[in-house]
DNA sequence: GCCTTATGTATACCA
DNA sequence: ACTGGTATACATAAGGCG
């Protein structure tokens, strides 16, 4: 029977292996024109690397039978690769079940000849992706027939391939179908606890259908559960987007619906959620988001709450429905006020879903550029980002891939800081290197593969560390970081000829974004013990590189007649004399052959005697604050508001008596208890177990109270807490600020150690004593 | 036992 | 679960005193 070929374009959305009819199977979700198609790949097989260091004709024998004693079929090739830029001797094994792939390695490696197995702990799919060049979120062609004995999934068309799929130089997003959902559980406290207790709610949302609800009547929430079922199947989305989804949302759903006697069958396989690599939760064929995780990478929030994070983005929230606690959507549930508990859920499911539509852009760019699956790109933290990079470049360079090990830590020096002077300055520029530690990555060859263990000819050897490398060939790291610089000079090269509002536009700049990212994040990568292409040395004479390059552009600066005010890293602080200014800056391209800009310049600038804390009037107007309490989230509203305030008037007004007039009366306000309450909640992270502090913490004390009342925080969780009037230590006075029935705040507290340490901060400078602010 | 000082733990920031 | 450098607060241990 002829077997009828044909050619499919699609966009892949997600990847996953399974072992059906005996065989490992990599099924690829696509979509294309409106259609969901599943394409299948039985052909593809497992394998990984032996090192060798004799002739393969002398290991070979031994190794097929050692692989027959196991049972196991394989294939061997004897093959060149390299490995840290030496070439070596490998055997490909080529086997049959990526299950049990292993352990095969680990026996054979024990061979009398070999020497290590390598890439034996890729997983399959990740494999196929480096392998084929087949990349997420990015658009394909491949030849496919009809699929034989398709598996029973959720999907327009089942394909066998023919071939790989290959990649196409298309940007451009398909029409995805993003649902949202946001749930409303009855814990104790309105948590999400284990999901003992019954969902309320559950709302979905999304640009395809009407926004639902589905709610828990009198009875018990199966039937809520049962729609909800229902109605993702019907919806039949791309990406179900969460927040905190994967933190116990998705467990207390499946909690829920397991007691319930239901199958949570919201993906397209007919199975449930279940959790992956990255310790999020996985469905098959959707992308699982939980935009928690975008939230906690942003740095200016303090708080990753949903209404906080949609702001960020400039989506509209409408306060009144917001305006209550969390802990106390179960009494408003009891009390019969239903009514703004659905609100609220509803938009929050609509915000979710105006989240991911607004973030899909910049993520999909940044799974395709790392080659990560979307979800898994949401959820990995940054090593794992860059090194998914690099394990698809090393394919590429003919490198084979290093076994991520266990390392102890090993600590080494970094940047270099100056010591500010203090006081106020008038009219300073900040000069910095552009790309600073990639850059000198890039010139000196920094690389594990070109380090040079023994001293030798025509080495670059790093400053004060004294590890030499060598100039050439080019090192692995070199090789990726130039085609990670010159791809972002070509994006935005592109991107000038462009409208702003275009969808090109929108594309290429998130796609630089990613770049940038990556670039950016190599260096702390290598230095990183977990790294697969860890390198002490690297990342050491990276460092001493920049020191030295530091030190010699402050030798300039002064030279020029330049007197240097501060200076961390990558950047110092000068007197803005234009032409000096100048100067310096055409002595370093010369002299140290790398570029450094002016970046900004301030009208009026404030130290202390601290590093790393500072403010100023920028040029622009505005007012930047760098590392002071007033832009660090672990401080209470009122503090960081009174010395924004206190730092505005310094600056702008330069008037110490109105400033400090100012922050008495503000302080005989807080006294007086005129101050919003949540002005007076302090955020702590929780990084680990409570049961695991060596010392009590107030936010830890809170996150215990919490859990008291049913409420679940999960390491990661930032913890918000109030200072309560009582005795004993501080600890022993703290209420998470949702639990303040029948507590009184400490005002005295956040007088004399929020506000006041906070403006004395400032107004030392001027000598103004704390004990005068609290008259 | 009480008070003061030194040290350790914990967090968040800057680059 | 990318790096080191830095400031800071609070808990706790150690030291001093009588």
């Amino acid at each position: 029977m002829p077997i009828k070929a044909s050619r499919v374009r699609f966009w892949l959305l997600d990847i996953n292996f399974e072992m059906r009819l005996g065989t490992p199977e990599i099924w690829l979700w696509g979509t294309c024109n409106g259609e969901r198609i599943l394409l299948l790949e039985r052909e593809f097989k497992p394998y990984f690397y032996l090192v060798i260091s004799e002739e393969p004709r002398s290991v070979l024998p031994a190794l097929r039978s050692e692989s027959q004693k196991l049972g196991e079929r394989v294939e061997f090739q004897p093959l060149e690769r390299n490995f840290f830029g030496r070439p070596v001797k490998v055997i490909k094994v080529i086997c049959t079940n990526p299950e049990t792939m292993g352990n095969l390695a680990q026996r054979l490696s024990k061979v009398k000849g070999i020497d290590e197995s390598l890439e034996d702990d890729i997983r399959l799919s990740t494999r196929y992706l480096i392998d084929t060049g087949v990349t997420p979120c990015s658009w394909h062609v491949a030849d496919v027939r009809r699929a034989e004995n398709p598996p029973e999934v959720i999907a327009d068309k089942v394909y066998s391939l023919v071939g790989p799929p290959e990649k196409l130089d298309e940007g451009g997003l398909p029409d995805l179908r993003i649902m949202s959902f946001h749930v409303v559980s009855l814990g104790g406290s309105g948590s999400l606890q284990q999901g003992k207790e019954p969902l309320a709610v559950i709302s979905v949302d999304g640009s395809l259908k009407r926004p639902r609800q589905f709610f828990k009547g009198d009875g018990e929430d199966r039937e809520a559960l049962a729609s909800f079922i229902k109605y993702v199947k019907e919806y039949d989305p791309d990406i179900i987007a969460g927040y905190g989804a994967n933190q116990g949302i998705w467990q207390a759903i499946m909690y829920r619906a397991q007691h319930r006697g239901l199958k949570l069958t919201v993906d397209r396989a007919f199975s449930e959620p279940h959790s992956s690599l990255y310790g999020h939760i996985s469905i098959t064929g959707r992308v699982g988001l939980d935009l928690i995780d975008v939230a906690k990478e942003m740095p200016s929030l303090d708080v990753e709450r949903l209404d906080y994070f949609a702001r960020y983005l400039g989506l509209s929230v409408k306060e009144e429905l917001m305006d209550f606690e969390e802990a106390d959507l179960s009494d408003l549930w009891a009390s019969g006020d239903k009514k703004p508990v659905l609100k609220y859920s509803a938009q929050n499911a609509q915000i979710i879903a105006e989240a991911a539509e607004f973030l899909l852009v910049f993520l999909t760019q940044f799974s395709d550029l790392v080659k990560l699956p979307l979800d898994h790109v949401v959820a990995a933290a940054v090593g794992f980002r860059v090194e998914s990079y690099l394990m698809a470049f090393a394919h590429k360079a003919g490198e084979l891939i290093p076994k991520r090990i266990g390392r102890d830590y090993a600590p080494y020096a970094g940047g270099l800081v100056l010591n500010p002077k203090p006081g106020m300055h008038k009219d300073i520029a900040v000069i910095d290197f552009t790309s600073m530690y990639p850059n000198l990555m890039i010139k000196f060859n920094i690389s594990p593969d070109t380090y040079a263990e023994e001293p030798a000819k025509d080495l670059n050897v790093a400053p004060e560390v004294g590890y030499g490398f060598r100039k050439s060939p080019d090192g692995f790291y070199k090789q990726a970081l130039r085609s990670l610089v010159s791809a972002r000079r070509d994006l935005v090269a592109k991107l000038k000829g462009l409208g702003p509002a275009t969808t090109e536009h929108k594309l290429l700049e998130a796609r630089q974004r990613a770049v940038k990212i990556i670039t950016n994040a190599m260096y702390g990568y290598c230095g990183w013990v977990g790294a697969r292409w860890y390198a002490k040395p690297v990342a050491e004479a990276t460092a001493a590189w920049g020191r030295s390059v530091i030190l010699r552009t402050i030798g300039l600066a002064k030279s020029a007649g330049l007197e240097v005010i501060y200076g961390d890293t990558d950047s110092i602080f000068l007197r803005n004399d234009p032409a000096k200014i100048a100067k310096v800056l055409s002595d370093v391209g010369e002299e140290i052959g790398l570029e450094a800009r002016p970046e900004k310049v301030y009208r009026k600038l404030l130290f202390t005697e601290a590093k790393k804390k500072y403010c100023g009037l920028l040029s622009t107007g505005e007012i930047d604050i760098v590392g002071l309490e007033a832009v660090r989230g672990d401080w209470a509203g009122v503090a960081k508001r009174a010395q924004t305030k206190l730092i505005e008037i310094i600056l702008r007004e330069e008037d110490v008596e109105k400033a400090t007039a100012f922050m008495r009366q503000f302080v005989a306000q807080v006294l007086k208890g005129d101050v919003p309450k949540r002005d007076l909640v302090i955020w702590k992270t929780l990084t680990k177990p409570t049961e695991e502090y060596e010392v009590k913490a107030p936010h830890v004390e809170a996150a215990r109270i919490m859990k008291e009342k049913g409420w679940q925080p999960n390491v990661g969780d930032k913890i918000g807490y109030i200072v309560v009037k009582g005795d004993g230590k501080l600890y022993q006075r703290v209420r998470p600020f949702a639990f303040m029935k029948g507590f009184e705040p400490d005002y005295i507290y956040y007088v004399q150690n929020q506000v006041v340490p906070a403006a004395a901060r400032v107004l030392s400078i001027y000598n103004v004593d704390e004990s005068s602010l609290i008259a």
